[in-house]
DNA sequence: GTCTATAAGGGGATAGAC
DNA sequence: GTCTATCCCCTTATAGAC
């Protein structure tokens, strides 16, 4: 049996002018279509409830989006863009590694908080073997990665964190920031929530922080 | 918009006697399930797909899974039994807390390694919003699920962990384990293997144990 | 830009012979 | 238990009027 064929990502076209009709639609589709793709996934989405979620006829969505697959890559590339621009050890302020760590897990952790949806699509995505973005993540992922973990590698050369796999750390870090917006059905039902308050992610934020920190022997 | 819709999970009958044959297709259609289930989630697996993969026509299968629905809870019920079963902090041996902890965490690990099919098709299930199992896990997690969030609190208060929140411990825990399953994909894509190897995931189990159990206050 | 109509194909499930 | 045939609905996408 193989898996699902791999898909280049389709590029973002430079429209040079976009009226302000299309913006605004545009943006209204693809925050239905996040929606709609994070509860049914990319097969059992369908065009049509992205359309009336987002109060346009699914013929005029395809105005706008001239595929359902367009449409899809739009959403992903929208998540990844989000986390590999502000997800960068590098990239926080000062020079302690338990600060920049700190702010780099609570940056992580905030954008499972505010985009959930988009979590989840990618989620989704990525568990089914990454048939539509594999290659471009591919191309983007490990660059940027491989900084970070150079960087995580002279703090353990320093003497400043414990002798580590800097790799395991990110998809630990990963991980357990993300299970707040991908598995957010599962805790809600675990902590008996209609919904995760911001002193819910307050709260995983400091635990993160805590057992991460300490654990790799910083503070 | 609504969410799907939550559906009761099929009870399992008591067939009291089932042939040799019956027995054995059931099996393999069921690691077929699985892994088309993993691969193109709920409605993007087709019957088809998996009669192809176990080598059984799609009427016959039929014949042993009376709908696509029936046999994706049969799906998610094996995974589901092999975690509750197997996921006890009391049924750990020994009474010392880095032990058992230890033990749990291995445990889960060696489900992400033995079982990587059946825990994206439940990890998929859940990000979607647990529309076909979401009942049964309320009626058989949370019960489970306290006593072992009763026995940390008992060691917190012995001093012998620090203060922290059991619940967010259970959510690290679960989802940096099952991050080497269901994210094995973009754990490939990282370390550039085709596949992770029995050597990889005795490092991540190394890597979270001595994370987790020196972050909360072990050792 | 938005609408009505419809082509074209896929996929779940059943009927009934053997 | 297994097969052939088939029904019927759903969904993507296009054609073309306004």
């Amino acid at each position: 049996m193989t898996t699902p064929l791999p898909n280049t990502l389709i590029e973002v076209k430079k429209t040079r002018r976009r009226s302000r009709i299309r913006v605004a639609h545009e943006e209204k589709i693809l925050a239905s279509a996040e929606f709609v793709f994070a509860s049914y996934g990319y097969t059992g989405a369908t065009i049509e409830k992205i359309a009336k979620d987002s109060g346009i006829s699914k013929q005029n969505l395809l105005y706008y989006f001239s595929s359902k697959q367009e449409l899809y890559q739009a959403v992903l590339k929208n998540i990844l863009a989000i986390w590999l621009d502000k997800l960068n050890l590098q990239n926080q302020v000062g020079d302690d590694p338990a600060e920049k760590l700190s702010q780099y897990i609570r940056d992580k952790l905030k954008i499972s908080q505010t985009h959930p949806n988009g979590s989840k699509v990618f989620a989704n995505e990525i568990i089914n073997g990454a048939p539509h973005i594999g290659d471009y993540l591919k191309r983007n992922l490990n660059e940027k990665l491989q900084a970070d973990v150079d960087l995580v590698n002279s703090w353990i050369a320093e003497g400043k964190v414990d002798v580590i796999d800097p790799y395991h750390l990110f998809f630990m870090i990963w991980s357990s920031t993300q299970t707040y917006a991908d598995f957010s059905t599962q805790i809600q039902l675990v902590l008996n929530k209609e919904e995760l308050t911001e002193q819910d992610f307050n709260n995983a934020g400091d635990f993160l922080c805590q057992i991460i920190l300490k654990g790799i022997g910083l503070k």
